[in-house]
DNA sequence: GCATGATCATGC
DNA sequence: GCATGATCATGC
């Protein structure tokens, strides 16, 4: 076994799950009793393979060590590489106690000052009993990473305090979000300075940080990230006051310039255009990816506005396929996920001919947005699955029943496909036209809702 | 002039 | 071969 308040020993313990599963380590008895599937895989390690009984303290898992046990899963890339399949959950926000207490003091810091990740990887076709463990190791916060995450605590905290904890939205902050956490949309609780009951939340780390706590246990170089911050920096400047810091200095130039400036030979036209342009005015080499970005996940949008600040074309997403999002839910959607996300949107604009950055903004989509954005998904979902999808068909052009800008202030639903055979399948065959597959379509969010919401307002 | 349908260009 | 970011084009 092992010795509860020595850390190296629960540690080492840990490690002798690697390359195993659950049947493997516990009691037989003790995993024929959880086959039907009940319990999770962290439920079970906790209980049958540490042998300590399951608590909602506050205290972390191994108190004396302290030491907080988190188990999650793992997915694997083509290229065999190990990513998060989701993010890392940590302890649920009591929003009545948390306002009175300060970052240093908090229960987060608390429970997850250190913890101990089991990294296991979930393959579909097998039980929680089956799926391998992958990786051990122990974690605590690099001091760079410290500073974000207490911007974050704090920014959370103050929204709670300012009676909004019904507001709180995973893209409010970097790398530690305020994540939903309950059976569905209807778990709410109580919060300190508003009557209005707030969904229930957690601190968790995004997926894109939870994949850079995995490289770096797995001992992944990391050659092809570009660093923004240093320890010191991090401690007097948030991400985004560096970020924008860089860019203002650029503002009001023309594109031409500021690469003739530059002296580098950038193609306006490449499709990584926008992910160059931003490395050029940030200082980090063209062909590496920003590390802050990665873990914040940040989604960089280029916008080209004209004259009167609207953007020429509205903001696409990745398709939907038809077949999957019928039987999706809203709150495990991919279109929910992408909008809970941070954006920096770079504001480029027109004077005549001659194209000028304007100006750049983070900007993460508030609650009452992400709600109308709700409306247009469900209309579509809808549609999709009563097969109610072609109204009619005019000189060789179809004409559709998707939410149209007209349906909605925030959003729509148009073609994003090679040409109008470039198609997925339709799960309900069209009503109108018998199609049994129709042209990629994808959520845009409205080229007039961006310029009123984002631009003019920031 | 704008909304909506249609398509292009690039990179993996 | 396809996803993705970006842009074009027609008809009201």
């Amino acid at each position: 076994m092992y010795n509860p308040s020595d850390k190296n020993s629960i540690v080492s313990f840990a490690q002798k799950l690697l390359n195993r599963c659950l049947l493997d380590c516990i009691e037989k008895t003790a995993a024929e009793d959880l086959y039907k599937g009940k319990g999770s895989f962290g439920q079970i390690l906790e209980k049958h393979y540490f042998g300590y009984d399951l608590n909602s303290d506050s205290e972390p898992d191994f108190p004396t060590a302290g030491l907080e046990l988190k188990t999650a899963p793992l997915k694997t890339l083509k290229s065999k590489q190990y990513r998060s399949k989701e993010r890392l959950v940590l302890n649920i926000i009591n929003y009545i106690d948390v306002v009175e207490e300060s970052f240093e003091t908090s229960s987060f810091l608390k429970k997850n000052a250190q913890i101990l990740l089991v990294f296991y990887l979930h393959e579909p076709e097998k039980t929680v009993l089956e799926y391998q463990v992958k990786l051990v190791g122990e974690w605590s916060f690099p001091q760079t990473d410290l500073e974000i995450i207490r911007n974050d605590w704090n920014f959370i905290v103050e929204k709670i305090r300012a009676g909004k904890a019904h507001e709180l939205s995973e893209g409010d902050t970097f790398y530690l979000g305020a994540s939903t956490k309950g059976a569905n949309a209807s778990s709410l609780r109580a919060q300190p300075f508003n009557e209005k009951r707030a969904m229930q939340r957690a601190f968790s780390f995004k997926q894109g940080y939870v994949n850079h706590v995995i490289a770096t246990l797995a001992g992944e170089s990391k050659p092809q990230y570009g660093k923004l911050l240093t320890a010191l920096a991090a401690k007097t400047k948030t991400i985004e006051a560096v970020v924008l810091g860089r860019l203002q200095p650029y503002y009001g130039k023309t594109i031409a310039k500021i690469i003739a400036e530059t002296g580098v030979a950038l193609n306006v036209t490449a499709k990584n255009f926008t992910a160059s342009f931003t490395n050029l005015l940030l200082g980090i080499e063209l062909d590496k990816q920003i590390e802050e970005f990665e873990k914040a996940e940040i989604i960089v949008k280029t916008l080209r506005l004209d004259e009167r600040n609207l953007p020429k074309e509205s903001m696409s997403f990745p398709n939907f396929k038809y077949e999957e999002i019928i039987h999706l839910h809203w709150d495990n959607c991919d279109f929910k996920q992408i909008l809970e996300h941070k954006f920096l949107l770079v504001f480029v604009k027109y004077n005549g001919d001659e194209l000028y950055f304007d100006k750049a903004v983070f900007w993460n989509m508030e609650q009452l947005h992400i709600r109308e954005a709700q409306r247009v998904w469900l209309a579509t979902q809808a549609l999709v699955s009563e097969g109610s999808i072609v109204k009619e068909i005019k000189g060789g052009r179809r004409y559709t029943h998707f939410p149209t800008k007209a349906f909605s202030a925030v959003a729509h639903v148009r073609p994003h496909a090679l040409n109008a055979d470039d198609t997925y399948p339709l799960p309900v065959p069209d009503r109108q036209t018998g199609l049994t597959a129709y042209t990629k379509h994808c959520f845009w969010l409205n080229n007039d809702f961006i310029r009123d919401e984002i631009y003019l307002k920031s």
